[in-house]
DNA sequence: AGCGCGTCTGGACACTGTCAAGATTATTGT
DNA sequence: ACAATAATCTTGACAGTGTCCAGACGCGCT
């Protein structure tokens, strides 16, 4: 197999279609959302006739689990990088800051990833993805609480907290941000995301 | 107008067909899931042609909105019984506990009203019944704080944390309680409900 | 070399949303 | 009371979709 290619479309009748279909089905879903999605629009994208991507992905759920399970994948990274090599209540604002951060430049995948029946949250490469993410988190926890493993409740207490900031965040529609200038969504959540750390790092272990 | 029939349906050929397609509607959504809901499939079960919801509601994406704007209603309803009338922070828990009980009652329309490419957000209905919902959580809060109206800090970050809890707790594939017994899940929410409340009611007005 | 097998194509089927035109019923004016 | 008008619903059509199927193509292995 060829392993430099220009970017890694430009590989059809043989390469990586996978890979092709799979940035197409990203981009599609970013520009026309999850439920406009379409997987002969995907194949046309990709330049391929209308059924291939039926033989790598089975299904259109196979193709957006697959988008939604490299999702998590960038997820756990950007929480990764911006925390660096942050520590303490720093490092578990920094996630939060990476996580919120993702939600808004990719909000069509990030709701993907979480809640959509187009996907199949079973499948095990999602499961294992989503789980990488997670663990992000619970390190992070874990070395607040100076503990060998993180505290349950506060695990679901911080989880809880900032996924809901930034799923409440995406739609921009609710009020949450009403008073703030609008467009101002960063400073709103700067200062929520403080809040759910003080409430982490006081709690009683 | 006849306004009595036995229950709501029955009433085809004339009476009220947005009541009983909306109705359907509902129905639908929840047995399979938001994607698969379909405007004929739906016509079927109100017992009509298939082009009749196009009349009342215009497109899919006008019916599903008003199954959302609808599900609002109900969230709205089911804060205010369940908080009666307790007050302070009990009266937080309260609607806390209503709020998360309706998400995992009514999953599938609990995601829809918040994140769906198949509803339009922007409907004045819908933003209406949504601002109602968000009413009650502000009249708790300002209650707490003794003021005349809510703190927007302490509103954000009540509301997104009790939002991520519904959320992430629909979604019982994410490993929020997988320490708690499965199933279980309204211990775990308790649990949370309670950590939030006192973030809110200790922290400085 | 030949050959197998994974990869991809093209066609088919049932189903969908939306539109236009027609039929049927209710309501209103006089 | 009765005809006209508006509202409601049906029927038919069209382009587009997901999924299956048999077949063509070309790579890599022995």
């Amino acid at each position: 197999m060829t392993e430099k290619g220009p970017l890694a479309a430009r590989a059809y009748h043989h390469g990586n279609l996978p890979e092709a279909l799979a940035m197409a089905a990203e981009d599609l879903v970013r520009e026309r959302g999850v439920h406009a999605f379409t997987l002969r629009e995907c194949a046309r994208r990709a330049g391929v006739a209308h059924s291939a991507p039926g033989h790598h992905f089975g299904d259109v759920t196979g193709l957006l689990t697959e988008v939604a399970a490299r999702g998590f994948e960038r997820l756990t990274q950007r929480m990764l990088t911006e925390r660096a090599d942050a520590t303490g209540p720093a490092a578990l604002s920094a996630i939060g800051r990476g996580y919120v951060g993702f939600a808004l430049d990719d909000p069509a995948i990030f709701v993907l990833m979480f809640h959509s029946d187009r996907v199949d949250h079973g499948v095990e490469r999602l499961r294992t993805a989503g789980l990488a993410s997670y663990g992000v988190l619970r390190e992070t926890v874990a070395a607040i609480e100076h503990a060998q493993d993180a505290d349950p409740g506060t695990l679901d207490f911080a989880w809880s907290a900032i996924h809901g900031l930034a799923m409440l965040l995406i739609d921009e529609a609710l009020p949450v941000h009403a008073a703030a200038p609008a467009g101002d969504r960063t400073a709103a959540a700067e200062a929520t995301i403080a809040r759910i750390v003080a409430a982490v790092t006081v709690h009683p272990r």
